[in-house]
DNA sequence: CGAATAACTTAGCAATGGCTACATTGTTTC
DNA sequence: GAAACAATGTAGCCATTGCTAAGTTATTCG
């Protein structure tokens, strides 16, 4: 029987819709590729002194034309500045994205590792998880983890 | 100085190409969807008696029209079978993936919920990072759970 | 220096996943 | 049974993010 009316149902004390669950997700998701080309772009620049298009490629495991027009958006939005054929550089803003996602990252790494998972498992999952671990989840995770409480 | 040639680096094991990491984000990506409204189908169904599109719109976040879209991939890939005006089914393939990503989603909120997350931040947090932990992860969340041992 | 090569850019295609506006179909209600 | 309404469907828009193919620019090397 399709069709049927949306019954109004009585509710106590408001229990977190299901649907902000998915709404978080989505807005995570759409900051997710700048969060990742920012740590890209960081550590580039530290190991190798700049970072080049074809470098970011082939980190991310794109080819270089997706790695283009992602900066062309990073750089709309304020990450990094760039000017044809030459490196990319993090704006102010994009250090400070770069920094908060390498800490995050690397705290997410430690963690499922301190939980017995392997590394090689433990990074690949992490690369993906990273992005929804929300502040209170990462103290969690920090709070959880072995010694050397204090944060090096 | 950009524009600089490659050069070929010696490495001793093979550690783990960054671009695998990404790469694993971007396939649990593409199956986000069908895991979700899977899950979402199987829950209305179990609890109102049938999955409908406004039902699944209200609790994924989304308009009709993003749900009926949705409906028309998933039985293109095979997950749902369904006909105009009439309510969504989960085919075989569709109810294993419900029951497993329902399995995993419940896994990763009680784990974080006995890490000391909140109820509702963990709720909110596994919606997105549910896609991403492995079978390794997802067992070792199991195994760092306090008791029932077993799997109730 | 000029040719070869590496790196970068541009053009254009496709799938996904969001939306609004409007059309159609079932269900309820009078 | 017809009007009103709820639900569903369709048309068409847009941004993102992947790709290949082809063109352009910078660097390197003979
Ligand atoms: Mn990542
Ligand atoms: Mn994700
Ligand atoms: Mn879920
Ligand atoms: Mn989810």
């Amino acid at each position: 029987m399709p069709l049927k009316k949306n019954v109004r149902k009585i509710r106590s004390p408001a229990p977190l819709p299901r649907a902000e669950g998915h709404r978080q997700t989505r807005r995570e998701h759409a900051i997710e590729i700048a969060e990742d080309y920012a740590e890209a772009i960081a550590d580039l620049t530290l190991e190798t002194g700049e970072a080049r298009v074809v470098d970011l490629a082939q980190r991310l495991g794109v080819t270089h034309v997706t790695v283009n027009r992602a900066i062309a958006r990073l750089q709309r939005d304020g990450f990094v500045s760039s000017q044809p054929y030459r490196a990319i550089f993090l704006t102010e803003k994009g250090r400070h994205l770069a920094s908060a996602s390498k800490r995050r990252h690397e705290l997410v790494v430690a963690f499922l590792i301190s939980l017995g998972v392997s590394e090689r498992v433990a990074r690949l999952d992490a690369e993906g998880m990273e992005h929804h671990v929300s502040a209170e989840t990462l103290a969690a995770f920090q709070g959880a983890l072995p010694r050397k409480g204090q944060q090096g």
